[in-house]
Order: C-alpha cells, then structure tokens, then sequence
DNA sequence: ATTATATTTCGATAATAGTCGAAATGTTGG
DNA sequence: CCAACATTTCGACTATTATCGAAATATAAT
C-alpha cells in the first residue's frame, strides 16, 4: 500500500499531474523532458526535481536518446494505481451502471 | 485540476487511503467514525483530521446518525478522478485491451 | 439538569515538500 | 579536445502538512 500512497503523492502537485497527463497523452513515444519544460514554464531544477519524483514512483520511465531524456507514462503503474482505488467497491453490491462504481443517483460532489 | 490535484492530495497518505478503501468496501451505507477509529489506531483528533481532509475535498460525504457521524465514499468523485487521471490516453492509439490502457508488453514497473 | 458518549477544534511542535539559482554531469558535433 | 546543448545535483530557504493532548461542542439517556 505504501506504494500507491507514494504514486498518489507523486500526481498530487500541480506541474506533476500536468506532466503525467501529458505523457498519457502522448502514448508510447513519450516526450522529451525539453519538451515537457515548453509546455510548463518552470525552471528547469523544479521540473527535475518533479519529473525525478514521478520516475521514483515508478508512475514514468526514463530512457535516454542522445542527449534527451525521455519521458513516458508506465500504464501498468496507472491501472495497479486506479485497481488498488477501486477494490472491492460496494461488497459486491452492483453499485451503480459501469465496470468501476459508476455514477449513480445520491450524495454527490465533484473531485476534479 | 486544481480539484484532482486536491483529491490526490487527500489519498496520498497512510491513514487517508486505508479510510478510503474502507469506505468503498462498505458501500453506500458507510461507516461511523467510531467504528474506522477501531480499524486504524490513530489518536482521535488524528482521525478527524484526516476525516475532514477527505471530506473538504469531496471524496467522502458526512452525515449525522444520532450521536455517530457516517462517512460514506462519494463513487462520482472517485470515478470523475479516475477519468481525469485517464483521460485522451495514447492519443486515441489504442494502446492495451481493455477499458483504460491496459496492461501491454512494454517497459514496466509497479505503483501499488 | 446531569452524566456519558461521539467527535471536533485549538495550539504548539515536528516533519516533509517545494522553489530556484548556480555549479556539475553527460552527450554530441565540429 | 572543445564548445554548445540537455538535464541533473546541490544547498539554502520558505511553505505546507502531520501529530496529539487538552479543552470544547453536540447528542442522547436517565
């Protein structure tokens, strides 16, 4: 559990979970940290220090190609993330219409 | 985003997951406070702390019960996060086989 | 009203995380 | 080998978060 709490940790910052959703985004091919940096407007040691962050977790990988570093989204990381979330939602009670627990009439809010 | 960043944010701790999962395990009819206390040895005002984290944002929805408080999980809030998270994955390339972008031969780690 | 139960708020303190400039590292092309 | 590029590491500083006991609030039972 440590693990998903470290992941959750690692998309709960602003620049981080916009990185990360980029890289969602972008599919296998990744980005280039330069071109991570265009999209951002941070200085280069916080968006190291962010992407290092997200690549501990696991939740992106690291491949060099020349003198890029890049990025790319570890998709297996992000549905072990979403599963351990979802667990054994409702004790088996079918809780709502989709896979997950899917919208349903009730006490309702927005997260996001 | 501001909101996921928030909702990530209230799940990327110890004690916040375990009562989450709680909470969606237990469906719709929830859990007192009391009785998530049982499961967590935590000091009280730790707890409530932690509670009211997770209520601010959202994620879990109060009600009173006598002199009991019920926290249930809020299943729209976590589904809304999950889409976030997920959202326009690999660029409309389908990328794995199932809902999300499901596990594919690739570069791998674990998050959870 | 009084007492017991359930839970929160307050306040002080300790711990962790984020920011960014400057210097260092690794990589390529000439 | 040297200059330019891409990115990281270091260090000092600030800001945010977590912890927990004690006091306060809300509800219920007698």
């Amino acid at each position: 559990m440590t693990a998903a709490v470290e992941a959750l940790g690692a998309l709960a910052h602003k620049h981080r979970l916009t990185v990360f959703r980029i890289l969602v985004q972008a599919g296998k091919a990744g980005k280039a940290a330069s071109d991570i940096a265009e999209a951002l407007d941070v200085p280069n040691s916080s968006l190291s220090f962010h992407l290092a962050h997200l690549a501990r977790t696991g939740l992106v990988l690291q491949t060099r190609q020349g003198r890029s570093l890049i990025y790319t989204a570890n998709f297996n990381a992000m549905n072990t993330l979403v599963a351990h979330l979802t667990e054994n939602c409702c004790e088996g009670t079918p809780c709502g219409t989709d896979a997950i627990c899917a919208t349903e009439p009730g006490p309702s809010e927005v997260a996001a």
